[in-house]
DNA sequence: CATGCCATGTAAGGCGTTACATGATTTC
DNA sequence: GAAATCATGTAACGCCTTACATGGCATG
């Protein structure tokens, strides 16, 4: 399951509890699952099992008792393996806005145009909830060079995606523009 | 539910049979349900219950008994109701190479390299396999001008997204030899 | 004679989400 | 006094996939 390595990644820079993995999936742009604590306290109670992880109570005052997850050196050893040894996997995108698309033609230039501008709108919020989430994100100061480097290009691949989405919704637009003026311009 | 609705734009163009659907849904870039014709049964015998469609036995020698399915005047209608009134969802993505990416860090740069390359000969095969799947599907000769510039925006969606994705490693090669030059010409 | 296509359907199970339960502490 | 945060966990459900069952016809 992808979800573990996902969470040995996250341990092997720092022990943390479950619930700090679940603040981090939900601010992370490409842990697409949402912060969804159930998988993760299971994935968890695996990974031990599995002597990949070990867990500490960790009793606090003025706040719940936590468990804190270390990465065992087996845990790293598996980590290093997954990533060199998995066969990189293209990506999967759902675009349900493309199958409304294919059912804009018994609409009307104007109704297609307003459609593909909502689109628009809302990919720009996204952009800028993902942007501002990254913004929040840059707490770790000092990451070697590489790290620095990697972080940058996962951040790149994100924006791009969406740029490149609303340069195509740029496109549609021109394109209702430049074939159905006729209809458009009454 | 989503599939619904691309179902009756399927039928919206002809009647069909589950097994027509299932056959174009598997051939489709942007139905992204796999070719899964469990869930179509089941949304064709609901969206029958709701007068969406109408099925008809149709018998042929020489091949098995099949159920044509028909679009409704109440299905087109709703179908015109859903394009126009539903809000457009920004696009989901599942990019289990980042996570690979993620953990990275811990790699000599030429085994980030090879992990790249190899992800972009993946990303190259699904290209062309797209681009096969196009090509394959184009028999309806005649289209509405309207139509056929749908489609065609369509196609350029996903195939750009695609070259996105491969112009982004072509990025990340140049940082990993330009970053880590040092090391990698040892 | 085995494989594959046409055609309909069912079963089992994994992945993922939302929501709930509990309970203490802090903040408005 | 209500709501948010910390913290762990469970329950219920929906979506989606793979695989299976059936059976006739065609092709190699």
């Amino acid at each position: 399951m992808l979800i573990n390595y996902a969470i040995l990644r996250l341990l092997s820079a720092e022990p943390m509890s479950g619930y700090d993995l679940k603040k981090i999936m939900q601010e992370s742009l490409y842990m697409y699952w949402s912060g969804n604590n159930n998988q993760i306290y299971k994935a968890l109670l695996q990974l031990c099992s599995d002597d990949l992880l070990t867990s500490e109570i960790h009793h606090q005052d003025g706040a719940p008792t936590k468990k804190l997850y270390k990465i065992t050196d087996k845990g790293r050893a598996a980590l290093l393996e997954w990533v060199v040894s998995t066969p990189p996997e293209a990506p999967e995108f759902k675009k349900p806005f493309l199958i409304q698309m294919a059912c804009a033609g018994q609409l009307e230039a104007a109704q297609i145009e307003e459609l593909v501008l909502k689109y628009q709108h809302e990919l720009n919020l996204q952009l800028i909830m993902q942007q501002e989430k990254q913004r929040r994100m840059n707490v770790a100061p000092s990451l070697a060079k590489r790290e620095r480097f990697i972080e940058d290009m996962i951040f790149d691949n994100i924006f791009t995606f969406y740029q490149s989405e609303l340069q195509w919704t740029q496109k549609v637009l021109q394109g209702i523009r430049n074939n159905f003026r006729e209809e458009s311009q009454r």
